[in-house]
RNA sequence: CGGGAUGUAGCGCAAUUGGUAGCGCACGUGGUUUGGGACCAUGGGGUUGCAGGUUCAAGUCCUGUCAUUCCGACCA
């Protein structure tokens, strides 16, 4: 293709951060607010946004999850109860002090995250083995103060669900752990087209107070990883400290063991650095809030807009479809200005396909065009769109193959670095000091232990010692 | 939170040694246009981020502060 220069979008080979905020800001997905950090999720982007909810909120539901709404605020003697827990918060969480211009006797923190006003609750909830497994989610909006914020990838206040559960046995808890990373897995990959690697979190990256916290992590087009949701397993550590008890089969006094999971408005910004490109946003079909445009043209003419409007209307119960009927604009405006907001499909129309009984239908991903008889579009547009899905998902993966590299050692991690943002495999030995030591030296960090993955080497790519691990290394959001 | 950069109309920018703010796009109105970001005419829009200070006079100089952004450290 030859170069073209797309107006006021920066290229993303030349500076990857300006396009960002540029296609998040001009595709109308944000607008940054009078508060530091905060941001405002404009139609569009929230249109997505409620997309996500929709597909992943049923997926809870089909495995016996229910929804369940706790306070924003959590007393300060509540968050203290578990230390790993507040020593990871603390320090990023705002407080309430007063109530009008009276002092609070305690102060408030907006919750960074619900555990353990969750567990406080749960503590009055369960008393018997009956009354388990409790498993509840909530969507929620969440604070924690950042030094250092970007629309979508880390705001100060975000949007996500969390689920909260609870079970009698610690294989039970770790199954619901699993699955609902697998959920998560299935939601990037089928839905939004963003092939993930599922695995474990070091000691050093996971959830502060959890037993292990597993993940999944995307290469984003400049190849820098994404954490895209998380999923821990507490074993009975938070249930023991918020004194969560319950008599079990056996009559005897048992504690529960717990899990949490959450995803939060982050993935906008991964359906964005995974799919974007020069020309702007390009959407999955499954999530796309319009997934097809008429883009009418000559529309002055009689009966074209008839036309169009027929059109919409014999399609929208199939389709979320649009018709862009602005009379101020011209058909190139409408064209480029449908790209740049990423909808899947175009048709376009004029009086000359009218007349022939056909119209031209763009896709997203490829830029093809091609013309189709107004008669089979219904069926056209089906396959066309499960083939965007579809296609979008092995660009990505093609995508991060390209960007995936195996290093032994660390000099190598360098080197690969040091030409290109990458996704690195290596051996580790498990030492958090190799850890440490890599990030110093590259900034890159382990992203995870994946599971299933073959032995690269037998020895640390970082210190030589036996390897036990292979691990995923990038630099991360 | 440390280092750099930038704040002038919605957006992008200009304004000479300090002399009282302008251009393009966007927007309103009327008309002509319409097969890949249309054109003509006309009009509206500003405590120059904010607060002080220096000066006869500050967009311009000084101090502070806030915001955005980039690079680090911290995290979904």
């Amino acid at each position: 293709m030859e170069k073209e220069v797309v107006k006021d979008i920066a290229r993303m080979d030349e500076d990857f951060s300006k396009w960002y905020t540029d296609i998040v800001t001009k595709a109308g997905l944000v607008d940054y607010s009078p508060v530091k950090g905060f941001m405002v999720i404009k139609p569009y982007g929230y249109e997505i946004w409620e997309n996500i909810q929709k597909e992943l909120d049923k997926k809870f539901k089909e495995t016996g999850h229910k929804n369940a709404y706790f306070p924003l605020l959590i007393p300060e003697s509540m968050l203290n109860i578990e230390k790993e827990h507040v020593e990871g918060f603390a320090p990023e969480v705002a407080w309430v002090t007063h109530g009008g211009e009276e002092k609070l006797e305690e102060r408030l923190c907006i919750r960074p995250t619900s555990e353990t006003i969750i567990a406080t609750m749960y503590a009055k909830w369960v008393k018997s083995y009956r009354d388990l497994p409790v498993l509840i989610n909530q969507w929620a909006n969440v604070v924690r103060w950042e030094k250092t914020t970007r629309p979508f990838l880390r705001t100060t206040e975000f949007l996500w669900q969390e689920g909260h559960t609870l079970h009698e046995t610690s294989e039970e808890a770790m199954d619901e752990t699993i699955k609902m990373l697998n959920i998560y897995a299935e939601l990037f990959e089928e839905f939004l087209a963003i092939p993930v690697i599922k695995g474990e979190k070091s000691n050093k990256e996971k959830f502060a107070g959890a037993e292990n916290t597993f993940t999944i992590e995307a290469l984003m087009h400049d190849g820098k990883a994404l954490q895209s949701a998380t999923s821990h397993y507490f074993g009975d550590r938070f249930a023991k400290a918020y004194n969560i008890k319950y008599q079990g089969r056996d009559s005897k006094e048992a504690t529960p063991f717990q899990t949490s999971w959450g995803m939060s408005t982050r993935s906008i910004g991964g359906i964005i650095m995974t799919h974007g490109d020069e020309r702007g946003l390009k959407l999955p079909p499954k999530v796309a809030p319009i997934q097809v445009i008429i883009v009418p043209f000559a529309q002055h003419k009689e009966g074209v807009l008839e036309e169009v409007d027929k059109l919409r209307i014999t399609l929208k119960n199939k389709f979320r479809i649009e018709a862009d009927i602005r009379d101020s604009y011209t058909p190139g405006y409408k064209c480029n200005d449908s790209e740049l907001k990423g909808i899947p499909v175009r048709i376009e129309i004029g009086p000359k396909d009218i007349e022939k009984g056909e119209c031209i239908l763009f896709r997203r991903d490829t830029y093809e065009k091609k013309s189709v008889s107004l008669d089979n579009l219904e069926n056209e547009i089906e396959r066309l769109l499960e083939d965007i899905q579809k296609n979008m998902f092995e660009m990505a993966k093609e995508n991060r193959t390209n960007k995936t590299h195996v290093a032994k050692s660390l000099d190598e991690i360098k080197e690969i670095l040091s030409k290109e943002q990458s996704l690195i495999k290596t051996a580790w030995c498990g030492d958090r000091e190799c850890e440490d030591r890599l990030k110093e030296e590259t900034s890159a960090t382990i992203r995870c232990i994946p599971f299933d993955e073959e032995k690269i080497a037998d020895t640390c790519g970082l210190c030589s010692k036996t390897a036990n691990n292979t691990v995923y290394l990038a630099k991360q959001y």
